[in-house]
DNA sequence: CGGACTTTTGAAGTAATTCAAGGGGAGTGG
DNA sequence: CCACTCCCCTTGAATTACTTCAAAAGTCCG
């Protein structure tokens, strides 16, 4: 809660990563914090983009909408991570939407002020210009999985990517920390809530995951990875 | 040829846009001139990055190359666009291969070069970020439509967005002014060379599009972005 | 003119979607 | 505490869009 703690937060964020103590404090004293509820939207798709958030508790789910309704999920967020990039880099219109997907706890900025300190201070320029190359990269990899793989090995390895970024240590094997339904794996792995719950119905049998509403636990993560990289 | 004339194309890349002329003269200082014949490798995937280039003429392509030899196409690469982005990045492989679609002419730097000028001058590091923001969102945009759009939506947006980049107005229609086959085609639109041709046959039937041989001309290029939109 | 790419087109096959219906958990309110 | 309701998930059956297989016809270049 104090400011000094603010501080070492900021530090281990990917945005202020490597800043010195005095800038630290500069960005602490600009910002503000801000919790959402579960399900409440942070940014929403086509809005200008006025503030620039980190994560400091919590997950989110950065999706983008179709004209017809169809989501796609981007994206997760979760703890140091960057919210609202678009007034980073004066984009006019946010391409997604955010939505907490935990109860979460932000510290934000005006996009003008970390603009400014962007100016300033070549080093969070450069740290903005390597988030944002980490997230095209990331962005490549799915583009080359959806267009060249079956969708077995997409939610394989959508499934692996969560674990990564968000597993947790079990009883029962590594935990996705976070809710997640059958149609959220759909729109991440570019496919239907059928064929993803028939999928994992499917592994459940050879005891690879242990699936609930909303839950997924990986239990034997090798022969999942087996199933991530067969070809055909 | 002249040093001064590189100083002004330099100017216009979207690497050094709105630099000082002192910077783009110390910036031109530490380049190099190089070309490429077409169908030569700038850049292959896997290799550590060590240079930096910016387009001066020419067309290139970056492609991903899966381990079983499958390829897709992340995009291609025009005049006033930079080469190899992990380097500045400091990313430790290069995520992709780029070849010379054209004979290309470009001017380069060491990775370390152009690091040093992006931490003592704010604004390159700015331009970095804003390039790879934009490339950032071009592949949210792809992934959303790879996702939830049929095939022939998915080729007709990426031949309309070849158009935006490259078309030139001719007699017949606007040309996409670089060779492109069919399988070209098909590895950016996330399908085959058959579906493609099958695809092109039944639009030059109806004189939507006019191809030949690694050749693309839009003739009808409203009804071509009423195929893009329509819903189904 | 030969030979290597590129493209076309038909036919068969199939992975995954769509359609359809029912079952089960979690939370709410009586 | 039980019943109700809202989601979320599952599973079968029918359909289809697209791929794969196969072969032949163009087209460009040396």
């Amino acid at each position: 809660m104090d400011d000094q703690s603010d501080v070492e937060v900021l530090g281990r964020t990917e945005l202020f990563r490597g800043a010195p103590l005095d800038l630290l404090a500069e960005v602490q004293r600009a910002s503000f914090r801000k919790r959402f509820a579960a399900g409440e939207a942070i940014v929403r798709q086509g809005d200008p983009p006025a503030t620039v958030y980190v994560v400091v508790v919590g997950r989110l789910r950065v999706t983008q909408t179709t004209l017809d309704g169809q989501q796609v999920i981007i994206r997760y967020l979760g703890p140091g991570e960057v919210v609202g990039y678009a007034a980073l880099v004066d984009g006019d219109a946010h391409p997604g939407s955010v939505i907490a997907v935990d109860d979460c706890h932000l510290i934000g900025w005006s996009a003008a002020v970390v603009r400014d300190i962007m100016s300033r201070h070549s080093l969070i320029a450069i740290n903005v210009a390597r988030i944002l190359g980490g997230r095209y990269l990331d962005m490549q990899v799915r583009l080359r999985e959806l267009s060249t793989e079956k969708v077995e090995r997409r939610i394989a390895h959508t499934i692996l990517r969560l674990v990564e970024q968000a597993g947790r240590r079990t009883a029962r094997g590594i935990e996705i920390a976070f809710p997640l339904s059958r149609q959220d794996l759909a729109e991440m792995s570019g496919t239907t809530l059928h064929t993803v719950s028939r999928t994992l119905s499917a592994w459940e049998e050879r005891g690879i995951v242990d699936c609930g509403r909303r839950r997924v636990v990986v239990a034997k993560s090798q022969l999942l990875e087996s199933i991530a990289e067969e070809q055909a």
